[in-house]
RNA sequence: GGGCGCGUAGCUCAGUUGGUUAGAGCGCCUGCUUCACACGCAGGAGGUCACAGGUUCGAGUCCUGUCGCGCCCACCA
């Protein structure tokens, strides 16, 4: 079998990625309708996979770490929706770039055409890319294609919500995007700090020598004033009831009104009131009665109410006004001030509030059963901080406005009549108006917000509102995986959108992963330019290790930190276990073993008296299995990464493959020795498959060929499970003090600065015969691991011996050639001196007599025992020292 | 303004309920092209766990405060 030196993922991942689907080993969990939830699906009993979304609409990368574990657990979360989205983005995205179109400058009938063609010719690279990253990609559940039964889920909760009054149209402000043309819900509006003016202008006050100053930061907007306000306690204008301000540029007069949304305390108390143009103002306007003048249009420019302004940009119009201000007299003061900017999140454009009719959701009777399921724990964070941020914007909670003017996406059902003016909800398109008869009935050109249905995804994917056989079994799903940016986006509105439709939480847990930061701990963002592109650093270091590198730092509560350094020190660790493999493999060819595997996985072990480091690896095999399912049950993957790394690197490789090169030497084909060798590695390799699984499919693959019942993949073998039947507590003590001897003459040659080619001698020292036998025992491996031949000695050494290094249970000397007397003393100092500091402090403890009373006995108990060992091993080190100085 | 979190080795980070001498990867130093792997092997240096108090027999871990940093939410003109 011709094996290359280095591990190539590029040769081996995609061929299994496609593989894995074609043989349907990656098959959908759930069907309906033809619908499937996710391309990519780790079958049952797996093990896991993780995920890595592109998510260009956010332009950053987004991590999901999807673990699964049993189907039949019912353990299912698969993320489909929005990564068919954004495959789908990928390609408009690709294609608008590369035809250099303007989104706007398209219909939306044109739109959707376009978007079949460039599915066509974007489509399927695109596709091979995301299935070789392990993200899901099924391209029949795009958003804007509005596939029917997702369709018909929203429709019918659009009815329903209306029907129950929880969903209202109405003139009110909201967030406007002027260059996406669209209204935006508050959450998607992100707020920055800016360094802005506070402009002070004078109202002169009608009928008297007095003006009223107010401050604002949005001067353009006085065009729209219709009122002043001050507050009714301030006694500075107490006197103004009924007065009327002249507005400057405008002419018009205006009413001083009292209210208590004026601070006294801020600037002059005097707040100038446009009520088409602030939220807090459109409050005030409605309380007073006032009315709304509209002075921006919905590009972000004057409108003709803004008089020789009309037709300017908003900021333009600042400028100018501004200068006209000053030159009038009227602009009293300029103060630099710091305030906080609403930005579009798509376009980073300054948002613009504005008065216009839009459909809300009112969130406040569906936040209350969603609050109460977690607080009764039938919802679960896990970390469980994030229940406290969840539960701060549930009490908070404001309406959510649903409709978007843009061209893709679920359009609103909702038809106005073009003879009386009614407004007709329904699932289908109605023939004519409920009210009048018309047939003269439009539908509303508004889409939905994405969330919206993103909202329903528990249980539209399943069927509802038809009470199908999946959504018996699937819902309530136990987990969900996702990223807190999208906690109040997706998460609480799946929440809220399951208790109100289903009378039941969509999921009973919720595993929110850090985001992925870059080296300077920057959120990934394509304006800063800093995003790694997993496309890249997957072609360049694999998805393994990749994959690897993202679970290795992520901690639950702690954002993810991906450097291609960290990258590298995975690949190694591919490279490693493909190596491994390699030496195996070429072993097996050269004692002329075939690859084998046992038929049955999960019932193998070595016999009793079994070569010592198979005992050895089969027990440690064991705690490793122990603890990296503990680890991945308690979401603490990066536990599970790490317990993984160390038990293959350092036990498996360093110590159990050093042992068996002795056995190798021996030509006698597939014997027990072979058996619990290869037997161990393939449980190696499913221990290993959820953090490199392409990988360890490959090396599994090539291992199991032989066995003719084996499963389709080693994704279908089964996790390791702990068997307490194999922990072997001799051979562990055995091999423990095997490894204490090789690593003490190993680090004395070190020190000694001996040539670690020039054989030596020695002599190990102990009371007990245990170290003594171990030595005599493995006298072999000894030699070939430390490259010196020992004897063994009842007894201490001997007070004058030089290269000496021990511990509690035996003393190590060797022969050498020339003394390094020097080296030999340093080191010995060293070590008294720690000793002496532990004995200081153990005693000190000991002889405390609050300590002895209260600390509980085996924490004593294991203070006096180490007291024990610290004081032995200084006899010995003074001992040493001794020998020297004579 | 409200909420959440962070500060541990040169760098990036672990450290589950407080309990012996605080760990890993990378980087660094020394020595090895040993017939699986230099994406390697062996050995090593490096930390008063941000600071100040407190609780405790015992604190990186719990409490209070200070300093520094980050994130989220919020209609402060």
């Amino acid at each position: 079998m011709q094996i290359e030196k280095v591990y190539e993922p590029q040769r081996f991942e995609p061929h299994w990625a496609q593989w894995w689907i074609d043989s349907g080993i990656f098959r959908a969990a759930g069907k309906s309708g033809g619908r499937v939830f996710s391309l990519v699906i780790p079958p049952p009993n797996v093990t896991g996979s993780l995920h890595i979304g592109h998510m260009l609409e956010h332009t950053e990368i987004d991590v999901t770490i999807r673990w699964h574990r049993m189907l039949g657990d019912n353990t299912l979360w698969l993320p489909g929706t929005d990564h068919a989205g954004i495959a789908t983005q990928m390609v408009v995205e690709r294609a608008l770039a590369a035809e250099n179109i303007n989104r706007r400058d398209l219909g939306r009938e044109k739109f959707e055409e376009r978007v079949w063609q460039w599915k066509a010719q974007y489509g399927d690279t695109i596709k091979r890319q995301m299935i070789r990253i392990g993200a899901s990609c099924d391209w029949s559940r795009e958003r804007f294609t509005l596939d029917p039964g997702l369709s018909r889920a929203v429709r019918e909760v659009f009815v329903r919500l209306y029907e129950k009054g929880l969903i209202y149209r109405g003139e009110y402000m909201v967030n406007w995007c002027p260059r996406c043309m669209t209204a935006i819900s508050d959450l998607e509006t992100a707020h920055q700090e800016t360094q802005g003016n506070l402009w002070h202008i004078r109202y002169p006050v009608n009928g008297q020598d007095r003006y009223l100053v107010v401050a604002t930061t949005r001067p353009e907007t006085m065009l729209g004033d219709t009122a002043v306000a001050v507050n009714p306690k301030d006694q500075r204008y107490a006197d103004l009831h009924g007065a009327t301000v002249k507005l400057p540029l405008v002419g018009r007069d205006i009413p001083v009104i009292f209210d208590d949304f004026a601070d006294p305390q801020f600037g002059t108390g005097v707040v100038k009131v446009t009520p088409a143009h602030d939220p807090n103002d459109f409050e005030a306007g409605k309380r007073h009665n006032l009315a709304k003048i509209k002075v921006i249009d919905e590009t972000g420019h004057m409108t003709a109410e803004a008089g020789v302004y009309a037709g300017l940009d908003r900021f333009e119009a600042r400028k100018r006004i501004v200068a006209d201000l000053d030159d009038l007299g009227l602009l009293d003061k300029v103060q630099p001030y710091e305030l906080s900017v609403g930005k579009c999140d798509r376009c980073k454009t300054v948002v613009e509030p504005l008065v216009s009719k839009q459909w809300f959701v009112s969130t406040k009777p569906l936040a209350k059963p969603a609050i109460e399921a977690v607080e009764s724990g039938r919802i679960q964070f896990i970390p469980e901080n994030w229940s406290k941020t969840y539960f701060e914007w549930m009490y908070n909670i404001r309406d959510w406005c649903i409709s978007r003017q843009l061209w893709w996406g679920h359009r609103i059902p909702a038809w106005y009549c073009g003879e009386c003016g009614e407004v007709t909800v329904a699932r289908e398109a109605p023939e004519a108006c409920a009210k009048c008869g018309s047939a003269k009935l439009t539908q509303d050109t508004d889409v939905l917000d994405t969330w919206f249905s993103s909202a329903l995804w528990p249980f539209s994917t399943l069927g509802w509102p038809d009470q199908t056989e999946d959504l018996k079994t699937y819902y309530p799903t136990s987990l969900l995986i996702t990223g807190f940016d999208i906690l109040f986006f997706w998460v609480a509105r799946m929440v809220m959108m399951g208790c109100e439709f289903m009378g039941e939480v969509p999921f009973r847990q919720v595993y929110i992963h850090g985001l992925v930061r870059d080296a300077e701990r920057q959120k990934m963002s394509k304006t800063k330019g800093n995003t790694i592109d997993p496309l890249v650093v997957t072609e360049k270091y694999g998805t393994d290790a990749v994959r690897m590198a993202l679970l290795m730092g992520a901690a639950p509560g702690t954002d993810i930190v991906l450097t291609e350094e960290r990258m590298e020190s995975t690949r190694a660790f591919a490279n490693k276990i493909w190596n491994a493999a390699r030496f195996l493999f070429m072993n097996m060819e050269r004692s002329g073993v075939e690859p084998w595997v046992p038929e049955h996985l999960e019932q193998y072990r070595p016999g009793a008296d079994a070569p010592i480091e198979d005992r050895w690896i089969w027990s440690r095999l064991n705690a490793c299995a122990e603890q990296a399912n503990r680890a991945i049950e308690t979401y603490r993957y990066h536990e599970a990464a790490q317990v993984l790394w160390r038990f293959f690197w350092h036990e498996f490789c360093d110590w159990y493959v050093e042992l068996k090169k002795l056995r190798f030497q021996e030509n006698s084909g597939l014997d027990e020795n072979w058996r619990n060798l290869l037997a161990a590695f393939e449980t190696a390799l499913r221990l290993l498959h959820p953090v490199m699984p392409f990988l360890t499919e490959e090396l599994w693959q090539r291992l199991a060929t032989s066995q003719p019942n084996r499963p389709k993949s080693i994704a279908l073998a089964g996790y390791p499970k702990p068997r307490p039947e194999l922990s072997d507590a001799a051979a562990e003590q055995e091999v423990g003090v095997l490894q204490e001897i090789v690593t003490l003459a190993r680090t004395l040659r070190t020190e000694m600065k001996i040539d670690p080619k020039a054989p030596l001698s020695g002599t190990l020292y102990s009371h007990g015969e245990a170290a003594l036998a171990i030595a005599r025992a493995h006298s072999g491996a000894i030699e070939r691991l430390a490259n010196v031949t020992l004897e063994s000695s009842q007894g201490a050494a001997p007070a004058n011996a030089a290269a000496i290094r021990s511990t509690p249970e035996f003393d190590l000397v060797l022969n050498l050639p020339q003394m390094q007397m020097e080296a030999q003393r340093k080191r010995l100092e060293k070590e008294k001196e720690q000793l002496d500091k532990n004995i200081a402090n153990s005693k000190r403890q000991l002889g405390d007599e609050t300590f002895l009373s209260r600390a509980p006995a085996h924490v004593v108990e294991t203070i006096r025992q180490k007291l024990a060992d610290y004081e032995a091993q200084q006899v010995k080190v003074a001992a040493a020292l001794d020998g020297i100085a004579q």
